[in-house]
DNA sequence: AAATTCTCCTGAAGGC
DNA sequence: TGCCTTCAGGAGAATT
C-alpha cells in the first residue's frame, strides 16, 4: 500500500521520463474509483504538456498550463510507464498516452483517485487542510508537541492523521512507534517533549530509508518500471506479530487500533499506567 | 470541537 | 472443488 516513500519512488522514476512530454490521448476503462473519474478529462488533458510532476503528502500532482490532475494510488494502485502499448490486464483503468510512453493505471480496489483541478490545488478541499510534510523543516518537534498537547486519541492514530503531519500510514506509523519505544494506544498528550522529539526524528529518518530503498513492497506495490521495494525486509514489528522482537526476543503481539492492525513489543513499547487496556 | 465508526473495493487465505 | 467468512486498509463521510 503506498505511503508517502512509495509515492515519492513513483515521482522520482517518473519524472524523468514525462516532464515536458505531450499528452496524445487519454482512455479511461473505468470511471468509477474513490470517486468518478471527471468525464472531461480527456479533453483537458489532450495535447496538454506535462509541467511539473510533484507530490503532496501521497497525493500526485500532474501540472500542466490548464490545470492540475490529482492522483492517489489508494491501497492497491500503481502507475506504470510502458514503452509499448500492451493489452490492458485486469483492473488497467486508465491510460494516458504519451508519443512514446504509456502511463498505465491500475487499482484493484479502486480506493485511489484521478481528479481534475481547474485552479490552485492547494486550496482544493482534498489539500487545503493537510498537515507539514514530515521530511520538511516545518515539521519540528515543537510543532508536534503544540499538536499533542490538546489532543486525547491514540498517538498512532494521531500520526496516522493527515492533518497532523501527511503520508505516514500504518506500515511506517507502526515502525516509528516501535523504533521510540512507545505503546500505540498512549495518549498523544500524555507524550513528553523528549518522546516527540524521538517520533519527530524517527519519523523523518525511516521515511529517508524507505525512500533510499525503493519503499516498501508487501504484495502489490511496483514503482513506474514495475519494480518492487526493498524496504521490507527492514521491517521491524509490521506484519511481524508472533514474531521474536528484533531486539530483545519478546513476541510481538497485535491489536486493533481505528480498524488497523497494531504491531508492538510488550517488553519495548510498555503501556504506562495512566493508558486504559480496554 | 474531537474522537470514533462506517464505507468504498477486490483478492488472498482459512474453515468446512 | 467450491462456497462462505474474514481480513488487509487510505481517508472522506457520517456519527457519537
Amino acid at each position: 500500500m503506498p505511503e508517502l516513500p512509495e509515492v515519492e519512488v513513483v515521482r522520482q522514476g517518473l519524472m524523468p521520463h514525462l516532464s515536458q512530454q505531450k499528452i496524445v490521448d487519454v482512455v479511461v476503462r473505468c470511471q468509477r474509483l474513490r470517486f468518478d473519474i471527471p468525464a472531461n478529462l480527456t479533453k483537458q488533458l489532450t495535447g496538454q504538456v506535462i509541467q511539473a510532476i510533484s507530490r503532496r503528502g501521497k497525493y500526485l500532482l500532474f501540472s500542466f498550463d490548464n490545470g492540475t490532475l490529482l492522483c492517489h494510488l489508494g491501497m492497491s494502485g500503481s502507475l506504470r510507464l510502458l514503452t509499448e502499448d500492451h493489452p490492458p490486464k485486469k483492473h488497467d483503468h486508465v491510460d494516458l498516452i504519451f508519443k512514446s510512453y504509456w502511463l498505465r493505471l491500475n487499482d484493484p480496489r479502486r480506493f485511489g483517485m484521478l481528479l481534475w483541478i481547474k485552479n490552485n490545488p492547494l486550496t482544493h478541499p482534498l489539500l487545503k487542510d493537510l498537515g507539514p510534510e514530515p521530511l520538511s523543516k516545518d515539521f519540528t518537534t515543537t510543532y508536534l508537541v503544540s499538536q499533542a498537547s490538546k489532543r486525547t486519541l491514540p498517538i498512532k492514530a494521531f500520526l496516522m492523521n493527515s492533518k497532523v503531519v501527511v503520508g505516514v500510514g500504518n506500515i511506517y506509523a507502526t515502525e516509528v512507534l516501535f523504533a521510540t519505544g512507545i505503546h500505540p494506544l498512549t495518549p498523544a498528550n500524555q507524550l513528553k517533549p523528549q518522546q516527540l522529539q524521538a517520533i519527530c526524528q524517527q519519523t523523518k529518518q525511516i521515511l529517508r530509508k524507505a525512500i533510499q530503498r525503493g519503499g516498501t513492497t508487501l504484495k502489490d506495490f511496483v514503482n513506474s518500471k514495475g519494480k518492487p521495494g526493498y524496504f521490507k525486509q527492514r521491517l521491524k514489528a509490521y506484519g511481524r506479530a508472533g514474531h521474536p522482537c528484533v531486539d530483545c526476543g519478546t513476541l510481538l503481539e497485535q491489536l486493533r487500533l481505528a480498524q488497523r492492525a497494531s504491531t508492538f513489543c510488550p517488553l519495548c513499547q510498555p503501556i504506562t499506567k495512566q493508558i486504559k487496556t480496554e
